[in-house]
DNA sequence: CTAACATATGAATATAAATTCATATGAATG
DNA sequence: CATTCATATGAATTTATATTCATATGTTAG
């Protein structure tokens, strides 16, 4: 009996504090995952100069309308854009600063790799 | 003549300013992609606490040892990890404070959305 | 209500990335 | 120097992801 509560107060911990942590691993990765393909990144660059339209958007890039619209709506799910809509067309601008921060961070490890600090 | 002129010097801007662009946007995604996969993550954050070998980690991850070793392969070419001899065994280690600052960046992104502010 | 335009979407296909499997390398030990 | 242990690696396979293609949805204009 106070074996047996043992291992289920141990489990429970595992639940709270294991489970969690692999959870928010996987969010994580899920998250940085959305920053790891050059055509998010690419329309991630465009949306930080200003709001654009799909249309738009595949024609800065060279690609079709559809292969866009795939990859905003994987952007969109994970709320790093939002979109609004204007007649016919839609248009999409970051959801908020965060996207600039995590970008901005790569960034500076990029460069400060490249100049190893001499 | 000298509207071929032109023409090549917006070529020059082009390849000075366009194309270095589109080149820091692949190194940046293909940053981000490393750490877009659990496993690499993982691995990340058992390199948090200490240095490892690669059958600890394989252990602590329960997956084989070839599969650590090839994800520690991927990790050690973008210089996020290194590592050190020690007879057989072979640690490996966080190569510098980066890792942690770009997790650091994605994880307050993760808690901001979650609770969003009130 | 129909045509035209902008976007979205499901399914198929193409492409890339992770894992496995078999085996190679490299160091220590008897 | 043969064996054992730790790790690495190439090729095959599996699995995941991006793109394309055909078509649907939704909005405006006539």
């Amino acid at each position: 009996m106070k074996v047996k509560l043992h291992v289920r107060q141990t489990l429970i911990k595992t639940v709270k504090q294991e489970l969690p942590r692999d959870e928010m691993l996987c969010d994580l990765a899920d998250l940085f995952k959305l920053f790891g393909d050059t055509t998010r990144m690419r329309i991630l660059f465009l949306l930080f100069e200003s709001e654009l339209c799909v249309c738009t958007i595949a024609e800065l890039l060279n690609m079709t309308q559809s292969a866009i619209s795939h990859q905003l709506k994987v952007l969109k799910q994970a709320k790093l854009i939002d979109c609004r809509r204007e007649g016919k067309t839609i248009y999409y601008f970051l959801a908020d600063d965060h996207v600039r921060t995590i970008i901005e961070q790569g960034f500076e490890h990029l460069t400060e790799e490249k100049e190893p600090e001499s």
